[in-house]
RNA sequence: GUCCCCAUCGUCUAGCCCGGCCUAGGACACCACCCUUUCACGGUGAGAACGGGGGUUCGAAUCCCCCUGGGGACGCCA
């Protein structure tokens, strides 16, 4: 049974790459009917917050995915520094106590060669040092592994760095700590971005050491800005943070169909899939190799497919889900909505919006006392004037005022006054529409007109009058 | 500086591993037209790419080499 990881440090927001490795992880624990495991990776005292934490769980919990078994790196600490341990007696490690750092060799430690006699007595003298992972470079050797992604891979010892397993606080690094939680957790599965495949060669190099199997790596391609540079929340702000999607009415299946889509594609064209087909058609052979841009600007966040896919998403749901979903965001704009109401608006709306947020400029006019002041030439029609909206809108008012309020009769009697008037059809609606809503683009007119009910209809079209007069 | 990775339309990608079916397919975006009471949805259509140079071959987007370009890693961060 496959059981892979997800193993986010704390150190910021969710942000989509790491969501990404995230689902990709899911995916690949789903296909395989293996486990998905969550692991705080937060050796780092200095720099773990609380905050970012829980933003992470925010994120992950939107995502709506779920997983099987949850650790936290600094609830196992023993056993990272048991393993260091182990390497250390093995001699594959040594102590550096030169702590200076910077200007070393960092091939050649100075302590390289101090003898384990020395090195434990000046341990025990508490003297502060760094546990180093003793590269074998004396004769050189390639260190060798195969990616799920990127094939066959190999870098000689003469290039790999004498890492640091524990450090002086006694905490692990982050390779110790990794390595060893994998090894203990038995994870079959390493998948991770690509930022990671050199780091790979000192991991293959630390199982090695403790005598256990690596686990098979598969590395994703990495998520760029349009600038070129990998993701990163310190230089492209909150644009890369899941929560920002999530806040502007994205659904989430919507985000997770899009973010399937960078660096992986199931081949035959498929675009829009559910969660079930995504799970049955991802294989690591569906992963690319080449780095994927995510578009965005600073007025425009969001990529225009993730934008197109989610409208897609949206005209999919039905109308209760989608009201229940808007109402929080329109009381969110200031919007007084009650979910009946929305009921009713939902249709009218519901292939006018590409984000959930949208609802407050699509629809506010359904839930305003007052429209917001709007131009009177609004109201004048295409090659019409000013007396002829007039005409139309008290002609209006007397229909409206006796009309059913119903659909097909709200058509009847407006398309009957067109042509009493002499006017084409979108002469006598528009200033009508423009009269309700407080602009020319708006959902179909009897409709909204309906949902509206005669009392504000009349009101409004009393006021436009007014406003021409 | 050293090492590693990558390279098809503006973007995401199919094709590449197993050369010919590729006058390079799909999607988003953009543009045009149709539908239509506005907007949107929907429909139809157009433009748009194999980074460059050498090979190998009857034949290369596909295989090899070089160049160029881009990205990543080199921390007592993860």
């Amino acid at each position: 049974m496959p059981r892979v990881r997800f193993a986010p440090s704390p150190t910021g927001y969710l942000h989509i790459g790491s969501a990404r490795t995230f689902i990709f992880n899911w995916l690949y624990a789903r296909h395989n009917d293996g486990t998905l495991i969550l692991r705080i990776d937060d050796t780092d005292v200095e720099r773990n917050t609380q905050q970012s934490l829980d933003s992470i769980f925010e994120g992950l919990k939107w995502l709506d995915l779920g997983w099987d078994e949850f650790y936290r790196q600094s609830e196992r600490l023993d056993l990272h520094r048991a393993m260091a341990r182990t390497v250390l007696d093995r001699g594959l490690a040594y102590r550096d106590f030169s702590l200076a750092g910077s200007d070393e060799d960092t091939m050649d430690r100075a302590d390289r060669g101090l003898s384990r006699d020395e090195s434990d007595r000046r341990a025990e003298a508490g003297e502060p040092f760094v546990l180093r992972f003793r590269v074998d470079r004396d004769p050189p050797r390639d260190v060798k592994f195969r990616d799920a992604v990127y094939g066959e891979q190999s870098k000689s010892t003469a290039d790999i760095e004498d890492f640091a397993l524990l450090r002086s606080n006694g905490l692990p690094t982050y390779h110790m700590a990794s390595c060893a939680d994998d090894v203990d957790l038995r994870i079959t599965q390493v998948i991770r971005g690509q930022d990671h495949l050199t780091n790979t060669f000192k991991h293959v190099l630390i199982f090695e050491a403790l005598g256990a199997a690596p686990p098979e790596f598969a590395h994703l391609p990495l998520l760029i800005a349009p600038d070129g540079a990998k993701l990163s929340k310190r230089k492209h702000g909150p644009v890369v943070s899941v929560t920002t999607y999530r806040d502007a009415g994205f659904l989430p299946h919507a985000f997770v169909n899009f973010v399937c889509l960078l660096g992986w594609s199931p081949k035959d064209d498929r675009e829009q899939m559910t969660r079930q087909e995504l799970v049955e058609a991802f294989t690591f052979d569906g992963i690319n190799r080449s780095n994927a841009t995510i578009n965005f600007t600073e007025q425009d966040p969001f990529d225009p497919k993730a934008v197109w896919l989610n409208g897609e998403a949206i005209r999919q749901s039905g109308i209760e889900e989608l009201a229940r979903q808007l109402v929080p965001l329109a009381r969110a704009a200031g919007l007084d909505v009650d979910y009946e109401r929305m009921l009713r608006v939902a249709p009218l709306i519901r292939e006018r919006m590409k984000l959930l947020r949208d609802v407050a400029t699509v629809a506010d006019f359904f839930f305003v006392e007052k429209l917001l002041s709007y131009d009177p030439a609004e109201l004048i029609p295409q090659k019409g004037d000013r007396p002829m909206a007039l005409a139309v809108l008290t002609r209006a008012r007397d229909v409206l005022g006796a009309a059913e309020f119903t659909h097909d009769s709200l058509d009847a009697a407006l398309r009957a006054a067109a042509q009493e008037l002499k006017l084409k059809t979108g002469q006598m609606f528009q200033p009508v529409r423009v009269a309700v809503c407080g602009r020319k683009n708006a959902p179909p007119l009897f409709e909204t007109l309906e949902v509206l009910g005669r009392e504000t209809c009349l009101e409004r079209i009393g006021e436009a009058i007014e406003m021409l007069a």
